[in-house]
DNA sequence: CGGAAAGTTGAGTGGGATCAAGCCGCGTGG
DNA sequence: CCACGCGGCTTGATCCCACTCAACTTTCCG
């Protein structure tokens, strides 16, 4: 009964190094943790270019986080018109927001080559009923989620919404150890320009100015940032929280 | 040891008529959960037009649910722009999106007087890990709000906003036993207009035309629905998820 | 009452959309 | 090798929806 320092197995490796499970044990799960969540995470095949990883409409099953690649989630309205509702990038949740109706409320599809571990959603909460840490990260995660859907919503300009674009996968690319000043993007300019609810050729434009104001350099779908703190200036718009704090201190 | 049929006390009978706990365990509250609900639910004083539930930047602490009045949640971003997120009503739940950075994003201000019940976060939490309906609940709750924040961010006309506004105030009029044709409106011209991304000239013309086109009657606050054919068919540009489906099909 | 805030109306402007070409990279096939 | 077509992207011209500014009216409240 005493603790086991048996070395875990193959797939236990590969379970610890998927942020489901080393996000929510940082150095202390436990090998009989461990062992039970190796049975039951999901590694999955790659997924193409192209491909979709859900649909809307589909029934929910899954929590997936990204191990590799990129997923943009969008929606469709009956005219046809397709909402793009984010990009993702390895160590993000998807599915998240198809808990409450149980079906998809959106498209998942893969912008490169996509690998993914998942875990049936059921599982994962009968789960966290036991694994405290679990529960708390999967709340966090989901509150995360309305917090980052609310600022998309907001009302800024074009000018304001590309800046924080650009900044916000800056931090993001920083994060995951890749440079934060210059990078590929794995969308196209319609896809950008969907998420900003611009037009693409008024982002094209756009994008020419910023270049012209020595903002970004770009050449295709490189993007380096070289006016990173008048970027972060013209984004903060949006909201800094600190700076609220501060004011209302 | 076996099933108590004594009365509830007076307490206990509130919580019973609480959202919180009566969504949670419909028409099979047991004794003994309810008991111990009764200590942790708070039924907060009424708060009054104009006073702030919480602030952007104060520490979160609990889970709140209404119990009648109306709530407004807005933001500020540094310029001073005041960006409305949502009205929420009785029964809606209020504080999910601060759970992740354990400070409330947004400002949530009574539009009349309003009264909750409240749970710490913590305490709800734990529960939820003995109560499996109540964990469902909080991720559906969480979940909901996500899919509600992403419909908001999408890029549609002044009009199709509008309507949709419209029809979603009806909808939730109704469900809370209200007439779905004609009812007041707790929230000013302004307020609707910050919600919609619009200017409150602009909303004022919008409704000036719905209006001579027959699709409301507006007097002051108070609003008739009158063409709610048309108005849904305008709204549904947004997000018809069934149609989206049966299409796919 | 009177003052302030909310709401409406009008005139003019502008940001971003739309329409229409053109450019460029790329894969395909002759 | 080029011709071709296609989709992604850019550029230019024009348009229009919604914003801004300003004046006025109404409502709310002290």
């Amino acid at each position: 009964m005493g603790t086991s320092f048996g070395a875990p197995s193959a797939r236990c490796r590969e379970c610890q190094s998927c942020p489901l499970v080393s996000d929510c044990f940082p150095g202390s799960l436990e090998a009989g943790n461990l062992h039970e969540l190796d049975g039951l995470i999901e590694h999955t095949a790659p997924v193409h270019t192209g491909s979709f990883l859900f649909r809307q409409g589909d029934p929910f099953q899954y929590i997936s986080v990204i191990r590799l690649g990129t997923v943009k989630t969008y929606s469709i309205d009956r005219e046809g018109r397709e909402q793009t509702l984010g990009f993702h990038m390895p160590g993000d949740i998807l599915g998240l927001s198809a808990i409450d109706e149980e079906r998809h409320p959106c498209n998942a599809i893969a912008l490169d080559t996509v690998t993914t571990c998942r875990l049936p959603f059921r599982v994962a909460a009968s789960l966290s009923a036991r694994m405290p840490q679990l529960q708390a990260k999967l709340f966090r995660l989901l509150s995360r989620d309305i917090a980052r859907a609310t600022q998309l919503s907001c009302n800024n300009s074009a000018d304001e919404r590309l800046a924080a674009f650009l900044i916000g996968m800056a931090d993001r690319m920083a994060a995951r150890g890749y440079s934060a000043s210059r990078w590929q993007l794995t969308m196209s300019r319609m896809d950008i320009a969907s998420y900003l609810r611009l037009a693409p050729e008024t982002l094209s434009r756009l994008l020419r100015r910023f270049q012209a104001e020595g903002l970004v350099a770009l050449d295709g779908r490189e993007v380096e940032v070289r006016g990173r703190e008048r970027l972060q200036a013209m984004a903060a718009a949006e909201a800094d929280l600190d700076q609220v704090r501060r004011e209302a201190a």
